[in-house]
DNA sequence: TGAATGATCAGCT
DNA sequence: GCTGATCATTCAA
C-alpha cells in the first residue's frame, strides 16, 4: 500500500517516526531500486534552528510551504545530494531527511551507482542514499503521491524505533538536542558505518 | 583529520 | 548584481 497524501499532511515529527520501515521506491530509466527507511530526521520549519525553513521563505525552500508529500533535494557541500519529503499543511514548512535505507530491490543497480560492493556502503548516510537511488536535484518537488517516487507499507512489519539527537547540527544551539532522529532499533544500515564494521570486526 | 566542491544566502554596493 | 562565508557529507589517509 502506498503511502497517500493524507499520510504526509500531519507533524513533520509524526512523519519522521513513521517513515522508519516504510519502504521508499525510485522508478527510474536506469532500472528500480528501492530500500527500508531505518533512518530519518524531522526539520520543524519556525521553530527549529537547525531546519533550513528557520528564517522563513526561500528560493530554496519554497516546496516545504507546499502540501506535504512532495520531495525536497538540496546539493550539500558542493558535491552531495540530500533527500526530504515535505511534512505538514501548506504554509507550515516541515521536513523529513531520509538519512538511510536497508537496500532491498535494484542492488546491483546501486553497487555500479556507488562504486562499491559491501551492502553496508550502498545507502548508509544521506548523501549514499540518493547515489545510490539515483536521485538528483533535478527531482526537486517531485510528487511521493505519483509513480516515480513514492512511499509504501511493508506488510506485517512493525518496526522498533528509537529516538535520538540528530547529526551534524551543532549550530543549532538547544535545537541539537532535540531527539528529532528516527532509527529503526539495532538496525545495521544507520549512518556511521565505520563504527559498525569495527564492532563487526571485533565480535568475530 | 582534512580536502573536495559549488549552490545558497546575507550583506553589501 | 557582487562577494564571501557557510554547509542536514563522504572518502582516503
Amino acid at each position: 500500500m502506498k503511502c497517500n497524501r493524507e499520510f504526509y499532511l500531519r507533524s513533520g515529527l509524526e512523519v519522521a517516526r513513521d517513515l522508519i520501515g516504510k519502504k521508499l521506491v525510485h522508478n527510474s530509466p536506469e532500472g528500480l531500486t528501492s530500500g527500508i527507511i531505518v533512518e530519518t530526521e524531522a526539520y520543524m520549519g519556525a521553530i527549529d534552528a537547525a531546519a533550513h525553513s528557520y528564517k522563513g521563505l526561500t528560493e530554496r525552500t519554497k516546496i516545504q510551504y507546499g502540501l506535504g508529500g512532495y520531495v525536497y533535494v538540496y546539493l550539500i557541500y558542493g558535491m552531495y545530494v540530500c533527500m526530504n519529503v515535505v511534512a505538514n499543511i501548506e504554509e507550515i514548512p516541515e521536513c523529513v531527511l531520509i538519512r538511510a535505507l536497508q537496500p532491498l530491490d535494484g542492488v546491483d543497480l546501486m553497487k555500479i551507482r556507488r562504486k562499491k560492493n559491501n551492502l553496508r556502503d550502498l545507502c548508509s548516510g544521506p548523501g549514499k542514499l540518493t547515489q545510490a537511488m539515483g536521485i538528483t536535484k533535478n527531482h526537486y518537488g517531485i510528487d511521493l503521491c505519483g509513480d516515480e517516487i513514492f512511499i509504501e507499507e511493508v506488510e506485517n512489519f512493525i518496526p522498533n524505533i528509537t529516538a535520538t539527537k540528530r547529526i551534524n547540527v551543532d549550530y543549532a544551539g538547544d535545537a541539537a538536542n532535540y531527539l528529532w532522529r528516527f532509527i529503526l532499533t539495532d538496525s545495521e544500515f544507520i549512518s556511521g558505518t565505520k563504527l559498525l564494521n569495527l564492532n563487526f570486526e571485533g565480535d568475530k
